[in-house]
DNA sequence: GTTGGCACCCTGGGATGGCGAGTGCAAGCC
DNA sequence: GGCTTGCACTCGCCATCCCAGGGTGCCAAC
């Protein structure tokens, strides 16, 4: 419902001119010879739904062709599209009614369909699906975006600004929702464990990781806590605390409370009730999103569906939960419409990829089911390619 | 462009239930009762706009209660409003045909406007403002909604999570967009320095107010820094900036640069660079936004426009100035449609309120122009109090 | 298997016309 | 003089209609 926010771009050359329209970026022109071979790439199993046919090799060639044309024309031009044009696009040597045959085939497979009879035909979620399943090969991003990517990120600060930069990239080049959630801080380590003092009976517990991320936290003191026994507990936590795994910490701080003097205990007990807090789960996960404006200008969704979508957005806990659950293995993922579980996203496709192996953090855009993928995916790899770069060149 | 967030709201209580409709929380239907006397209230002066008339009595009584009719019946129905309905509303005793002459007077006065020829009246931008300015008295909000606000702050661990409530029952209770700055740390007494290395050759610098509120920044260390340098620097600056004002702090740390030995001075300098950077104005003002949805689900702006205030309610700094802004006095502050600089913002309204008085947080809701300023008024009245409240508990 | 031809279907974009809501004006009423 | 009634008029809205265009499926021919 409601998002708190640091202004996260702070360099001038992060925050892009507040000029109407961002032009010069968006990926959706990336030209063609720009997309040559790079890493293979495995993507959700279309194995894993039901509706999905078992033979890998139902669709000969020329069916294939067709159905790519009329993907990335569909998605080029938002409408509908006819044999006449297949056959203009694809290149294909035989005549429109040919291609119609086909197309017929095609619909009774259940990749494409007509919006109305006699209408052009509009890709499936399953047509999709196979769209993308089909790309071999991972389109790299031209040279210059390439290069933004890499100036952009290279020159943030700390890791908050880092995802932060990330996000306002990747809304940027794709013109869709960027979603990067942070690495869980679970394997990272405490730094620095503090005990404030604000105004009195109450004290701010501060958890600092070595990936400089700082978790905060108020504490109501116990009644008679005087300025030695904070002392006490600040080197007791330092102690025995610093150092650890943020994962462990919460473990650690519970076990002090039963070893500490019967005078620290209860003051322990509200620390450890602060880390526990503090350090749960959906708290940990800290979420940049940015360009939720292009939801608004696409026309896909219609305002009960925008609004609805825009709800989902502001609800950062579940944002975190579906983007990384979306993130198994390392391969850039895509969920197209109705693959997604939440309803309001069945008409949506999210592209998510895992970033840092060790601490799982993962990135993706949202937008309508009708994007383009193959520019997409490369977007999201490109950026996942620099941002790993730049997370091990800030730790090191 | 990007939105960094922790979830703010971490109660049950504070997130609703995620089901579509949020029934029985909007304040559009505060019975009318409900709207008794309570502080007078003053506005933006009609006087400053150049098109406003100097006599503040060129309307008579029935003039005015015509234009109240016009004005609330539109934002209820929102739809033209017409002679015949005005009777039915505003429960005067005389015809039609009466009504439409008083109409006609008011549109030449430049009050309402007809939409197309013949179609009923829709107030203008000076028009709205001529039903605020009337205003004489503030609503009240009424009591289960006042509980309700009462109960969500009261419960706030720290500020931060204070005004992720307070921006969440903001747009609940208006469903608008609320938007809530976070009071400048100016005045606020820096509690705790911190410098804590985290990989080889960098290091966080902490700054700690006795707001609870936390700063961040990364800092270079100059190469060959040692663990004592830092420490050394540590118990400086501990020494000599704890204790001001957040304001001073920037030029507490540049003078300790000059005074110190010179081995430390460049590490000192590095330190100053963050503090100047990590509390530049803009920086400092954290900025909860909350209910964007609402607009997806207002016709009032068409998606280009739409999709244009997203951006603009993206763009952090930019809204808090603005906000900041409107917000001069201690009263209510309502920019209604044109009086609004932003181009973009020109179809909308602001009311917006300052809070605390010594350190100057402002909160407000943006929406349609056409939108429920009674009940608009109230609640952030209502809110602001509690506000404040909440806020003396929180230092006390 | 492919192709050209053809009948057919349906949407989308103007025209057209009636309906209703609302207006302004003029003449009459108090 | 102010209020009201009556009335002619003006539009937007909607439903209907029509036409053009793009697209299809099928069939007969290659």
């Amino acid at each position: 419902m409601t998002v708190a926010d640091r202004r996260p771009t702070r360099g001038a050359s992060a925050s892009p001119p507040p000029g109407r329209p961002r032009d010069g970026l968006d990926v959706t022109d990336v030209p063609d010879d720009a997309v040559r071979m790079r890493v293979p790439l495995r993507m959700d199993a279309t194995a894993e739904r039901p509706d999905a046919p078992a033979s890998d090799e139902e669709l000969d060639d020329r069916k294939r062709q067709v159905l790519r044309a009329v993907v990335s024309e569909h998605v080029a031009r938002r409408e509908p599209v006819g044999s006449k044009r297949v056959v203009e696009v694809a290149g294909l040597n035989v005549s429109a009614a040919t291609v119609r045959n086909e197309m017929a085939a095609l619909e009774s497979l259940g990749y494409i369909m007509q919006p109305h009879t006699s209408a052009g035909r509009v890709p499936t979620d399953k047509g999709y699906r196979r769209f993308v399943d089909d790309l071999r090969a991972d389109a790299a991003l031209d040279g210059p975006r390439r290069e933004l990517v890499h100036e952009l990120l290279g020159s943030a600060t700390d890791e908050e600004d880092l995802l932060a930069r990330t996000s306002s990239v990747l809304s940027q080049l794709t013109r869709l929702v960027s979603l990067v959630i942070a690495p869980t801080v679970e394997t990272a380590r405490l730094k620095l464990v503090e005990l404030v003092e604000l105004a009195a009976g109450s004290a701010l517990l501060l958890l600092v990781a070595d990936t400089g991320r700082v978790e905060k936290r108020a504490i109501e003191l116990p009644a008679g806590t005087t300025e030695t026994d904070l002392d006490r507990v600040r080197s007791v936590l330092s102690e025995h605390v610093r150092g650890r795994r943020l994962g462990e910490v919460n473990a650690a701080v519970r076990s002090l409370v039963d070893e500490a003097p019967s005078d620290l205990r209860e003051l322990l007990r509200a620390v450890a009730d602060a880390t526990h807090s503090g350090l749960a789960d959906d708290t940990i996960h800290q979420v940049f999103v940015g360009g939720q404006a292009s939801l608004a200008g696409d026309d896909a969704f219609e305002r009960e569906h925008l609004s609805r979508l825009l709800e989902l957005i502001e609800e950062r806990a579940t944002l975190a939960r579906l983007v990384a659950d979306a993130t198994a293995d390392d391969h850039p993922t895509v969920r197209i419409g109705q693959e997604n579980e939440v309803e309001d996203l069945q008409a949506a496709s999210l592209v998510a990829q895992r970033y840092q192996l060790v601490t799982a953090g993962s990135l993706g855009v949202l937008g309508p089911t009708r994007m383009d993928y193959v520019s997409v995916l490369a977007t999201v790899q490109a950026v996942v390619d620099q941002l790993q770069e730049s997370l091990t060149d800030l730790s090191s």
